[in-house]
DNA sequence: CTGACCATACCGCTTTTGCGGTATGGTCAG
DNA sequence: CTGACCATACCGCAAAAGCGGTATGGTCAG
Protein backbone atom coordinates (compact mmCIF):
# COMPACT_ATOMS: atom_id res chain seq x y z
CA UNK A 1 0.00 0.00 0.00
CA UNK A 2 1.02 3.58 -0.54
CA UNK A 3 2.90 4.08 2.44
CA UNK A 4 4.36 7.45 1.47
CA UNK A 5 1.25 8.70 2.63
CA UNK A 6 2.70 9.18 5.70
CA UNK A 7 5.48 11.25 4.56
CA UNK A 8 4.22 14.46 5.47
CA UNK A 9 4.46 13.13 9.38
CA UNK A 10 7.94 11.53 9.13
CA UNK A 11 9.70 14.59 9.49
CA UNK A 12 7.77 15.83 12.51
CA UNK A 13 8.15 12.68 14.39
CA UNK A 14 11.88 12.46 13.37
CA UNK A 15 12.66 16.07 14.87
CA UNK A 16 10.87 15.24 18.16
CA UNK A 17 12.69 11.28 18.57
CA UNK A 18 15.96 13.67 17.20
CA UNK A 19 15.66 15.83 20.20
CA UNK A 20 18.23 15.82 22.46
CA UNK A 21 17.16 18.56 25.16
CA UNK A 22 13.36 19.66 26.70
CA UNK A 23 14.11 22.91 24.97
CA UNK A 24 14.87 21.20 21.78
CA UNK A 25 11.83 18.88 22.18
CA UNK A 26 9.68 21.95 22.81
CA UNK A 27 10.81 23.41 19.68
CA UNK A 28 10.21 20.43 17.78
CA UNK A 29 6.83 20.16 19.15
CA UNK A 30 5.89 23.63 18.97
CA UNK A 31 6.59 23.69 15.05
CA UNK A 32 4.46 20.74 14.73
CA UNK A 33 1.72 22.37 16.75
CA UNK A 34 1.83 24.98 13.67
CA UNK A 35 1.80 22.45 11.19
CA UNK A 36 -0.73 20.76 12.16
CA UNK A 37 -2.79 23.85 12.40
CA UNK A 38 -2.84 24.50 15.97
CA UNK A 39 -1.86 27.69 18.27
CA UNK A 40 -0.05 25.33 21.21
CA UNK A 41 0.01 22.53 22.77
CA UNK A 42 0.95 21.32 26.72
CA UNK A 43 2.72 18.36 27.25
CA UNK A 44 1.98 17.16 31.05
CA UNK A 45 1.40 15.03 33.71
CA UNK A 46 -1.62 14.92 35.63
CA UNK A 47 -0.21 15.54 39.25
CA UNK A 48 -0.52 18.68 41.26
CA UNK A 49 2.63 20.71 40.42
CA UNK A 50 2.82 22.58 44.00
CA UNK A 51 3.76 19.02 45.88
CA UNK A 52 5.51 17.08 42.37
CA UNK A 53 8.06 19.37 40.98
CA UNK A 54 10.57 16.84 41.52
CA UNK A 55 10.35 14.51 38.18
CA UNK A 56 6.75 15.58 36.93
CA UNK A 57 6.88 16.14 32.98
CA UNK A 58 5.45 19.36 32.22
CA UNK A 59 6.62 21.16 28.89
CA UNK A 60 4.20 23.83 27.19
CA UNK A 61 3.47 27.00 25.38
CA UNK A 62 0.19 27.96 27.02
CA UNK A 63 -0.09 31.63 28.23
CA UNK A 64 2.01 31.88 31.81
CA UNK A 65 -0.84 33.47 33.49
CA UNK A 66 -2.84 30.73 32.76
CA UNK A 67 -0.56 28.19 34.13
CA UNK A 68 -0.17 30.20 37.12
CA UNK A 69 -3.58 29.83 37.86
CA UNK A 70 -3.70 26.41 37.28
CA UNK A 71 -1.02 25.41 39.09
CA UNK A 72 -2.14 27.28 42.34
CA UNK A 73 -5.70 25.61 42.40
CA UNK A 74 -3.77 21.92 41.45
CA UNK A 75 -5.90 21.25 38.72
CA UNK A 76 -3.59 18.88 37.21
CA UNK A 77 -5.50 16.40 38.97
CA UNK A 78 -9.10 17.90 38.48
CA UNK A 79 -9.12 19.39 35.16
CA UNK A 80 -11.95 17.32 33.42
CA UNK A 81 -9.82 17.50 29.57
CA UNK A 82 -7.48 15.49 31.93
CA UNK A 83 -9.96 13.35 33.90
CA UNK A 84 -11.46 12.79 30.31
CA UNK A 85 -8.06 11.23 28.90
CA UNK A 86 -8.21 8.54 31.64
CA UNK A 87 -11.11 7.14 30.00
CA UNK A 88 -9.59 6.47 26.78
CA UNK A 89 -6.69 4.92 24.72
CA UNK A 90 -6.83 7.38 21.80
CA UNK A 91 -7.19 11.30 21.63
CA UNK A 92 -10.36 12.98 21.88
CA UNK A 93 -11.46 16.16 20.15
CA UNK A 94 -12.84 18.80 23.55
CA UNK A 95 -16.12 19.26 21.80
CA UNK A 96 -16.95 15.98 22.42
CA UNK A 97 -15.69 16.02 26.59
CA UNK A 98 -19.31 15.44 27.84
CA UNK A 99 -19.91 12.32 25.79
CA UNK A 100 -16.75 10.72 27.85
CA UNK A 101 -17.62 12.62 31.54
CA UNK A 102 -20.47 14.34 32.86
CA UNK A 103 -19.28 17.57 33.54
CA UNK A 104 -20.16 19.10 37.32
CA UNK A 105 -20.76 22.79 38.09
CA UNK A 106 -17.35 23.46 38.94
CA UNK A 107 -15.79 21.68 35.81
CA UNK A 108 -17.77 23.95 33.70
CA UNK A 109 -16.65 27.28 36.17
CA UNK A 110 -12.91 25.56 35.43
CA UNK A 111 -13.71 25.67 30.92
CA UNK A 112 -15.04 29.07 30.95
CA UNK A 113 -12.07 30.44 33.11
CA UNK A 114 -9.69 28.79 30.24
CA UNK A 115 -11.62 29.84 27.84
CA UNK A 116 -11.55 33.55 29.03
CA UNK A 117 -7.88 32.82 28.78
CA UNK A 118 -7.82 32.25 25.19
CA UNK A 119 -7.85 28.56 25.29
CA UNK A 120 -10.98 27.64 23.43
CA UNK A 121 -10.57 24.31 21.99
CA UNK A 122 -8.20 21.46 21.39
CA UNK A 123 -7.46 17.74 20.74
CA UNK A 124 -5.90 15.72 24.12
CA UNK A 125 -4.18 12.82 23.25
CA UNK A 126 -3.56 10.08 26.43
CA UNK A 127 -0.51 9.03 27.55
CA UNK A 128 -0.50 6.14 29.96
CA UNK A 129 2.15 4.23 31.97
CA UNK A 130 1.81 1.57 34.14
CA UNK A 131 3.06 2.62 37.30
CA UNK A 132 3.73 6.38 36.14
CA UNK A 133 1.60 9.31 36.92
CA UNK A 134 -0.93 9.92 34.32
CA UNK A 135 -0.54 11.95 31.15
CA UNK A 136 -1.68 13.31 28.38
CA UNK A 137 -0.67 16.27 25.38
CA UNK A 138 -2.79 18.77 24.27
CA UNK A 139 -3.61 20.63 21.11
CA UNK A 140 -5.00 23.79 21.45
CA UNK A 141 -6.36 26.34 19.46
CA UNK A 142 -7.53 29.91 19.88
CA UNK A 143 -11.40 30.89 21.03
CA UNK A 144 -13.30 30.96 17.56
CA UNK A 145 -10.55 28.81 15.81
CA UNK A 146 -12.35 25.43 15.07
CA UNK A 147 -9.95 22.36 14.88
CA UNK A 148 -7.93 20.70 12.16
CA UNK A 149 -10.24 17.72 11.96
CA UNK A 150 -8.31 16.37 8.92
CA UNK A 151 -5.17 16.53 11.02
CA UNK A 152 -6.22 14.96 14.47
CA UNK A 153 -4.91 11.76 13.54
CA UNK A 154 -1.48 13.18 12.81
CA UNK A 155 -1.82 15.07 15.91
CA UNK A 156 -2.46 11.65 17.62
CA UNK A 157 0.84 10.11 16.50
CA UNK A 158 2.64 13.49 17.41
CA UNK A 159 1.16 13.86 20.84
CA UNK A 160 2.40 9.83 21.30
CA UNK A 161 5.35 10.46 19.83
CA UNK A 162 6.30 13.59 21.91
CA UNK A 163 5.45 12.15 25.64
CA UNK A 164 7.51 9.22 24.31
CA UNK A 165 10.47 11.39 24.07
CA UNK A 166 10.03 13.70 27.05
CA UNK A 167 9.89 10.78 29.47
CA UNK A 168 13.47 9.78 27.83
CA UNK A 169 14.82 13.10 28.50
CA UNK A 170 13.24 13.36 31.68
CA UNK A 171 14.95 10.03 32.63
CA UNK A 172 18.39 11.16 31.63
CA UNK A 173 17.70 14.34 34.26
CA UNK A 174 16.88 11.79 37.39
CA UNK A 175 19.84 10.84 39.32
CA UNK A 176 21.03 6.66 38.21
CA UNK A 177 19.21 4.39 41.25
CA UNK A 178 20.95 1.59 43.18
CA UNK A 179 20.94 -0.95 41.48
CA UNK A 180 20.55 -3.37 43.94
CA UNK A 181 17.41 -1.56 45.18
CA UNK A 182 16.03 -1.40 41.88
CA UNK A 183 16.53 -5.06 41.25
CA UNK A 184 14.31 -5.94 43.88
CA UNK A 185 11.49 -3.03 42.47
CA UNK A 186 11.83 -5.02 39.23
CA UNK A 187 11.69 -8.78 40.07
CA UNK A 188 8.51 -9.77 40.02
CA UNK A 189 7.28 -12.64 42.83
CA UNK A 190 5.45 -15.57 41.02
CA UNK A 191 2.81 -16.52 43.60
CA UNK A 192 0.80 -19.70 43.94
CA UNK A 193 -3.06 -19.80 42.34
CA UNK A 194 -4.11 -19.61 46.26
CA UNK A 195 -1.83 -16.77 47.15
CA UNK A 196 -3.16 -15.01 44.31
CA UNK A 197 -6.68 -15.26 45.08
CA UNK A 198 -6.34 -14.20 48.35
CA UNK A 199 -3.95 -11.69 47.00
CA UNK A 200 -7.21 -10.21 45.23
CA UNK A 201 -9.32 -10.45 47.95
CA UNK A 202 -6.64 -8.29 50.20
CA UNK A 203 -7.12 -5.32 47.27
CA UNK A 204 -10.61 -5.86 47.88
CA UNK A 205 -10.19 -4.66 52.12
CA UNK A 206 -11.66 -8.30 52.55
CA UNK A 207 -10.28 -9.66 56.26
CA UNK A 208 -8.55 -12.78 56.82
CA UNK A 209 -11.83 -14.40 57.92
CA UNK A 210 -13.30 -13.05 55.44
CA UNK A 211 -11.50 -14.25 52.82
CA UNK A 212 -11.31 -17.94 54.46
CA UNK A 213 -14.88 -17.54 54.24
CA UNK A 214 -15.30 -16.64 50.50
CA UNK A 215 -12.16 -19.63 49.51
CA UNK A 216 -13.84 -21.84 51.77
CA UNK A 217 -10.88 -22.03 53.96
CA UNK A 218 -9.89 -21.54 57.52
CA UNK A 219 -9.26 -17.98 58.62
CA UNK A 220 -5.53 -18.66 59.58
CA UNK A 221 -4.44 -20.34 56.31
CA UNK A 222 -6.02 -17.18 54.46
CA UNK A 223 -3.73 -15.34 56.55
CA UNK A 224 -0.74 -17.97 55.83
CA UNK A 225 -1.34 -17.30 52.04
CA UNK A 226 -1.44 -13.95 52.35
CA UNK A 227 1.97 -13.37 54.55
CA UNK A 228 3.32 -15.75 52.07
CA UNK A 229 2.33 -13.62 49.21
CA UNK A 230 3.95 -10.71 51.14
CA UNK A 231 7.12 -12.72 52.21
CA UNK A 232 7.26 -12.78 48.31
CA UNK A 233 6.85 -8.97 47.47
CA UNK A 234 9.28 -8.63 50.50
CA UNK A 235 6.64 -6.21 52.34
CA UNK A 236 5.25 -5.98 55.42
CA UNK A 237 2.00 -4.60 55.21
CA UNK A 238 -1.05 -6.07 52.91
CA UNK A 239 -1.41 -2.39 52.15
CA UNK A 240 1.77 -2.37 50.20
CA UNK A 241 1.06 -5.76 49.01
CA UNK A 242 -1.71 -4.78 47.03
CA UNK A 243 0.25 -1.57 45.64
CA UNK A 244 2.71 -3.72 44.33
CA UNK A 245 1.00 -6.56 42.99
CA UNK A 246 -0.75 -4.01 41.18
CA UNK A 247 2.13 -1.95 39.85
CA UNK A 248 3.81 -4.96 38.56
CA UNK A 249 0.91 -5.61 36.57
CA UNK A 250 0.32 -9.05 38.52
CA UNK A 251 -2.83 -7.15 39.36
CA UNK A 252 -4.94 -5.42 37.41
CA UNK A 253 -8.31 -2.90 38.78
CA UNK A 254 -10.82 -4.74 36.85
CA UNK A 255 -10.21 -8.35 38.61
CA UNK A 256 -10.24 -6.08 42.02
CA UNK A 257 -13.20 -3.67 41.35
CA UNK A 258 -15.65 -6.28 39.48
CA UNK A 259 -16.91 -9.05 41.94
CA UNK B 1 0.48 21.38 5.61
CA UNK B 2 -0.11 18.21 3.97
CA UNK B 3 -2.30 16.66 5.68
CA UNK B 4 -3.55 14.77 2.72
CA UNK B 5 -0.43 12.99 3.43
CA UNK B 6 -2.47 10.80 6.20
CA UNK B 7 -4.98 10.02 3.10
CA UNK B 8 -3.30 6.34 3.28
CA UNK B 9 -4.48 5.78 6.63
CA UNK B 10 -8.18 7.12 6.64
CA UNK B 11 -10.04 4.63 5.22
CA UNK B 12 -8.55 1.99 7.14
CA UNK B 13 -9.25 4.17 10.53
CA UNK B 14 -12.66 4.56 9.11
CA UNK B 15 -13.15 1.09 8.66
CA UNK B 16 -12.09 -0.12 12.54
CA UNK B 17 -14.10 3.15 13.83
CA UNK B 18 -17.40 1.81 11.61
CA UNK B 19 -17.76 -1.55 12.90
CA UNK B 20 -20.60 -2.79 14.47
CA UNK B 21 -19.51 -5.78 15.69
CA UNK B 22 -16.02 -7.72 17.29
CA UNK B 23 -16.59 -9.73 14.13
CA UNK B 24 -16.26 -6.58 11.76
CA UNK B 25 -13.80 -5.26 14.00
CA UNK B 26 -11.62 -8.53 13.57
CA UNK B 27 -12.32 -8.13 9.58
CA UNK B 28 -11.74 -4.45 9.38
CA UNK B 29 -8.20 -5.09 11.27
CA UNK B 30 -7.32 -8.19 9.74
CA UNK B 31 -7.50 -6.15 6.10
CA UNK B 32 -5.31 -2.95 7.69
CA UNK B 33 -3.06 -5.57 8.92
CA UNK B 34 -2.39 -6.96 5.47
CA UNK B 35 -2.37 -3.57 3.81
CA UNK B 36 0.44 -2.36 6.34
CA UNK B 37 2.31 -5.46 4.75
CA UNK B 38 1.78 -7.61 8.28
CA UNK B 39 0.91 -11.26 8.48
CA UNK B 40 -1.06 -11.38 11.57
CA UNK B 41 -2.44 -8.92 14.33
CA UNK B 42 -3.47 -9.79 17.89
CA UNK B 43 -4.93 -7.13 19.79
CA UNK B 44 -5.49 -8.37 23.73
CA UNK B 45 -5.86 -7.57 27.09
CA UNK B 46 -2.52 -8.67 29.40
CA UNK B 47 -4.51 -11.13 31.53
CA UNK B 48 -4.22 -14.67 32.68
CA UNK B 49 -6.93 -15.90 30.01
CA UNK B 50 -7.77 -18.99 32.18
CA UNK B 51 -9.16 -16.72 34.91
CA UNK B 52 -10.61 -13.43 33.40
CA UNK B 53 -12.70 -15.00 30.61
CA UNK B 54 -15.43 -12.63 31.77
CA UNK B 55 -14.95 -8.99 30.34
CA UNK B 56 -11.36 -10.01 28.89
CA UNK B 57 -10.83 -8.62 25.45
CA UNK B 58 -9.22 -10.62 23.21
CA UNK B 59 -9.24 -10.74 19.07
CA UNK B 60 -6.21 -11.98 16.90
CA UNK B 61 -5.58 -14.63 13.98
CA UNK B 62 -2.63 -16.01 15.76
CA UNK B 63 -2.11 -19.92 14.67
CA UNK B 64 -4.90 -21.25 17.15
CA UNK B 65 -2.38 -24.02 18.60
CA UNK B 66 -0.11 -21.13 19.65
CA UNK B 67 -2.92 -19.25 21.19
CA UNK B 68 -3.89 -22.53 23.58
CA UNK B 69 -0.75 -23.46 24.60
CA UNK B 70 -0.43 -19.54 25.50
CA UNK B 71 -3.23 -19.32 27.58
CA UNK B 72 -2.60 -23.37 29.41
CA UNK B 73 0.56 -21.66 30.68
CA UNK B 74 -0.80 -18.27 31.44
CA UNK B 75 1.18 -15.98 29.09
CA UNK B 76 -1.23 -13.32 28.95
CA UNK B 77 0.85 -11.58 32.54
CA UNK B 78 4.40 -13.08 31.90
CA UNK B 79 4.81 -12.35 27.97
CA UNK B 80 7.90 -9.89 27.61
CA UNK B 81 6.34 -8.62 24.63
CA UNK B 82 3.22 -7.81 27.32
CA UNK B 83 5.84 -6.29 29.61
CA UNK B 84 7.96 -4.42 27.62
CA UNK B 85 4.71 -3.04 26.12
CA UNK B 86 4.31 -1.53 30.47
CA UNK B 87 7.00 0.70 29.62
CA UNK B 88 6.25 2.28 27.21
CA UNK B 89 3.77 4.82 25.43
CA UNK B 90 4.55 4.18 21.91
CA UNK B 91 5.16 1.41 19.75
CA UNK B 92 8.20 -0.71 19.78
CA UNK B 93 9.76 -3.48 17.08
CA UNK B 94 10.78 -6.91 18.66
CA UNK B 95 13.80 -6.80 17.88
CA UNK B 96 14.58 -3.61 20.25
CA UNK B 97 12.61 -6.00 22.87
CA UNK B 98 15.92 -6.14 24.21
CA UNK B 99 16.36 -2.45 25.27
CA UNK B 100 13.68 -2.01 27.48
CA UNK B 101 13.82 -5.29 29.53
CA UNK B 102 16.04 -7.56 30.70
CA UNK B 103 15.27 -11.37 29.32
CA UNK B 104 14.76 -13.88 31.26
CA UNK B 105 15.76 -17.46 30.47
CA UNK B 106 12.45 -18.15 30.15
CA UNK B 107 11.37 -15.08 28.26
CA UNK B 108 13.87 -16.80 25.71
CA UNK B 109 12.85 -20.22 25.69
CA UNK B 110 8.94 -18.76 25.22
CA UNK B 111 10.45 -16.68 22.31
CA UNK B 112 11.98 -19.08 21.21
CA UNK B 113 9.01 -21.36 20.97
CA UNK B 114 6.97 -18.37 19.38
CA UNK B 115 8.87 -18.36 16.60
CA UNK B 116 8.55 -22.60 16.06
CA UNK B 117 5.06 -21.64 16.07
CA UNK B 118 5.66 -19.15 13.19
CA UNK B 119 5.38 -16.22 14.75
CA UNK B 120 8.86 -14.55 13.99
CA UNK B 121 8.88 -10.46 14.51
CA UNK B 122 6.34 -7.68 15.26
CA UNK B 123 5.38 -4.76 16.67
CA UNK B 124 3.52 -3.80 19.14
CA UNK B 125 1.26 -0.96 20.17
CA UNK B 126 0.67 -0.83 23.96
CA UNK B 127 -3.11 0.02 25.19
CA UNK B 128 -2.95 0.97 28.82
CA UNK B 129 -6.12 3.09 30.31
CA UNK B 130 -6.03 3.82 34.39
CA UNK B 131 -8.12 1.14 36.51
CA UNK B 132 -8.18 -1.68 33.36
CA UNK B 133 -6.18 -4.21 32.35
CA UNK B 134 -3.02 -3.38 30.89
CA UNK B 135 -3.62 -4.33 27.00
CA UNK B 136 -1.47 -4.48 23.44
CA UNK B 137 -1.96 -4.71 19.77
CA UNK B 138 0.51 -6.63 17.36
CA UNK B 139 0.65 -6.88 14.33
CA UNK B 140 3.27 -9.49 13.19
CA UNK B 141 5.20 -11.08 10.59
CA UNK B 142 6.18 -14.70 9.84
CA UNK B 143 9.89 -15.97 10.95
CA UNK B 144 12.18 -14.66 7.78
CA UNK B 145 9.80 -11.57 6.70
CA UNK B 146 10.93 -8.48 7.96
CA UNK B 147 9.05 -5.79 9.34
CA UNK B 148 7.58 -3.06 7.02
CA UNK B 149 9.66 -0.07 8.77
CA UNK B 150 8.00 2.98 7.00
CA UNK B 151 4.34 1.26 7.84
CA UNK B 152 5.25 1.32 11.64
CA UNK B 153 3.84 4.78 12.10
CA UNK B 154 1.05 3.72 10.52
CA UNK B 155 0.33 0.43 12.72
CA UNK B 156 0.82 2.43 15.69
CA UNK B 157 -2.29 4.65 14.52
CA UNK B 158 -4.21 1.62 13.44
CA UNK B 159 -3.58 -0.32 16.57
CA UNK B 160 -4.49 2.38 19.04
CA UNK B 161 -8.01 3.29 16.90
CA UNK B 162 -8.43 -0.52 17.31
CA UNK B 163 -7.96 -0.97 20.83
CA UNK B 164 -10.58 1.93 21.67
CA UNK B 165 -12.98 0.43 19.12
CA UNK B 166 -12.29 -2.81 20.51
CA UNK B 167 -13.30 -1.24 24.40
CA UNK B 168 -16.46 0.26 23.03
CA UNK B 169 -17.70 -3.12 21.29
CA UNK B 170 -16.48 -4.89 24.75
CA UNK B 171 -18.82 -2.38 26.85
CA UNK B 172 -21.92 -2.92 24.90
CA UNK B 173 -21.68 -7.14 25.97
CA UNK B 174 -21.51 -6.05 29.01
CA UNK B 175 -24.73 -5.91 31.27
CA UNK B 176 -25.64 -2.21 32.30
CA UNK B 177 -24.64 -1.21 35.87
CA UNK B 178 -27.08 -0.07 38.28
CA UNK B 179 -26.55 3.75 38.37
CA UNK B 180 -26.58 3.85 42.19
CA UNK B 181 -23.55 1.89 43.09
CA UNK B 182 -21.89 3.33 40.14
CA UNK B 183 -22.40 6.77 40.81
CA UNK B 184 -20.72 6.07 44.59
CA UNK B 185 -17.48 4.35 42.46
CA UNK B 186 -17.58 7.47 40.43
CA UNK B 187 -17.92 10.25 42.59
CA UNK B 188 -14.25 11.21 43.56
CA UNK B 189 -13.86 12.23 47.32
CA UNK B 190 -12.53 15.67 47.83
CA UNK B 191 -9.54 14.64 50.72
CA UNK B 192 -7.54 17.30 52.74
CA UNK B 193 -4.23 18.15 52.28
CA UNK B 194 -3.50 15.97 55.62
CA UNK B 195 -5.66 13.10 54.72
CA UNK B 196 -3.62 12.92 51.01
CA UNK B 197 -0.53 13.27 53.04
CA UNK B 198 -1.58 10.00 55.30
CA UNK B 199 -3.10 8.10 51.98
CA UNK B 200 0.14 8.29 50.26
CA UNK B 201 2.03 7.09 53.38
CA UNK B 202 -1.21 4.19 53.93
CA UNK B 203 -0.37 3.28 50.58
CA UNK B 204 3.02 2.78 50.86
CA UNK B 205 2.31 0.35 53.81
CA UNK B 206 3.41 2.61 56.81
CA UNK B 207 1.51 1.80 59.94
CA UNK B 208 -0.19 4.90 61.84
CA UNK B 209 2.83 5.50 64.28
CA UNK B 210 5.23 5.57 61.24
CA UNK B 211 3.03 8.14 59.89
CA UNK B 212 2.82 9.91 63.14
CA UNK B 213 6.43 10.19 63.00
CA UNK B 214 7.15 11.39 59.12
CA UNK B 215 4.35 13.70 59.60
CA UNK B 216 5.26 15.06 63.35
CA UNK B 217 2.28 14.49 64.93
CA UNK B 218 1.07 11.65 67.22
CA UNK B 219 0.03 8.54 65.74
CA UNK B 220 -3.43 8.86 66.96
CA UNK B 221 -3.98 12.05 64.86
CA UNK B 222 -2.77 10.10 61.78
CA UNK B 223 -4.49 7.27 62.49
CA UNK B 224 -7.81 10.00 62.41
CA UNK B 225 -6.86 11.39 59.14
CA UNK B 226 -6.38 7.86 57.88
CA UNK B 227 -10.01 7.14 59.20
CA UNK B 228 -11.39 10.10 57.89
CA UNK B 229 -10.20 9.53 54.24
CA UNK B 230 -11.47 5.83 54.46
CA UNK B 231 -14.81 7.49 55.34
CA UNK B 232 -14.81 9.64 52.58
CA UNK B 233 -14.43 6.79 50.44
CA UNK B 234 -16.89 4.43 52.06
CA UNK B 235 -14.08 2.02 52.75
CA UNK B 236 -13.27 0.39 55.61
CA UNK B 237 -9.75 -1.27 55.06
CA UNK B 238 -6.79 1.10 54.50
CA UNK B 239 -5.67 -1.46 51.88
CA UNK B 240 -8.48 -0.90 49.99
CA UNK B 241 -8.71 2.73 50.39
CA UNK B 242 -4.80 2.89 49.04
CA UNK B 243 -6.09 1.04 45.82
CA UNK B 244 -9.20 3.26 45.19
CA UNK B 245 -7.46 6.45 45.31
CA UNK B 246 -5.12 4.52 43.00
CA UNK B 247 -8.27 3.49 40.99
CA UNK B 248 -9.96 7.20 40.66
CA UNK B 249 -6.44 8.94 40.06
CA UNK B 250 -6.13 11.25 43.17
CA UNK B 251 -3.07 9.04 43.78
CA UNK B 252 -0.01 7.95 41.29
CA UNK B 253 2.43 5.24 41.97
CA UNK B 254 5.26 7.82 41.18
CA UNK B 255 3.77 9.28 44.44
CA UNK B 256 3.61 6.05 46.63
CA UNK B 257 7.22 4.32 44.98
CA UNK B 258 9.64 7.17 45.18
CA UNK B 259 9.90 8.31 48.58
C1' DC C 1 -18.26 37.59 64.03
C1' DT C 2 -20.15 33.36 63.48
C1' DG C 3 -20.28 28.84 61.70
C1' DA C 4 -17.93 25.49 58.84
C1' DC C 5 -14.07 23.03 58.37
C1' DC C 6 -9.56 21.58 59.49
C1' DA C 7 -5.53 19.89 62.27
C1' DT C 8 -4.31 18.59 66.45
C1' DA C 9 -4.52 15.29 70.58
C1' DC C 10 -6.38 11.90 73.83
C1' DC C 11 -9.17 7.73 75.76
C1' DG C 12 -11.05 2.99 75.57
C1' DC C 13 -12.44 -1.01 73.47
C1' DT C 14 -12.68 -4.97 70.04
C1' DT C 15 -10.97 -7.00 66.02
C1' DT C 16 -7.39 -7.75 62.78
C1' DT C 17 -2.65 -8.21 61.45
C1' DG C 18 1.89 -9.72 61.43
C1' DC C 19 5.15 -13.10 62.87
C1' DG C 20 6.90 -17.23 64.99
C1' DG C 21 6.15 -21.91 65.14
C1' DT C 22 4.39 -27.18 63.75
C1' DA C 23 2.01 -30.79 61.06
C1' DT C 24 -0.53 -33.58 57.41
C1' DG C 25 -1.77 -35.00 52.90
C1' DG C 26 -1.47 -34.19 47.82
C1' DT C 27 0.94 -33.59 43.37
C1' DC C 28 4.45 -33.69 40.24
C1' DA C 29 9.15 -33.76 38.27
C1' DG C 30 13.53 -35.66 38.41
C1' DC D 1 10.29 -43.03 45.16
C1' DT D 2 12.01 -39.17 46.94
C1' DG D 3 12.24 -34.35 47.58
C1' DA D 4 10.18 -29.96 46.40
C1' DC D 5 6.31 -27.45 46.62
C1' DC D 6 1.64 -26.57 47.66
C1' DA D 7 -2.75 -26.27 50.36
C1' DT D 8 -4.61 -27.16 54.40
C1' DA D 9 -5.05 -26.36 59.60
C1' DC D 10 -3.75 -25.09 64.23
C1' DC D 11 -1.44 -22.34 68.36
C1' DG D 12 0.15 -18.11 70.67
C1' DC D 13 1.46 -13.43 71.22
C1' DA D 14 2.54 -8.52 70.46
C1' DA D 15 1.40 -4.89 67.58
C1' DA D 16 -1.67 -2.43 64.71
C1' DA D 17 -6.04 -1.16 62.96
C1' DG D 18 -10.79 0.17 63.25
C1' DC D 19 -14.54 2.53 65.67
C1' DG D 20 -16.72 5.25 69.10
C1' DG D 21 -16.21 9.19 71.63
C1' DT D 22 -14.50 14.40 73.24
C1' DA D 23 -11.91 18.72 73.03
C1' DT D 24 -9.03 22.86 71.58
C1' DG D 25 -7.19 26.28 68.57
C1' DG D 26 -6.77 28.07 63.76
C1' DT D 27 -8.48 29.76 59.29
C1' DC D 28 -11.49 31.50 56.14
C1' DA D 29 -15.82 32.64 53.76
C1' DG D 30 -20.29 34.43 54.19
Amino acid sequence: MDTQGLKAVAPLIAAIEASASIAQLGEALAHATREMGFDSYALTHHVDMRRMRWQAIRLHDYPLDWADYYDRHGFGVRDPIHRASHLTTVGFAWPRLGELLPLSEEDEIFLERARSEGIGTGFTVPAHIPGEAHGSVSFVNAVGKPLPHAALPLAQLVGTYAFEQARRLWRLREPPHRAGNDNAARTVPRLTPRERECLVLVARGKSNWEIGRILGISDQTAALHVRNACRRYHVHKRSFLAIRALFDGSLSFIEILRP
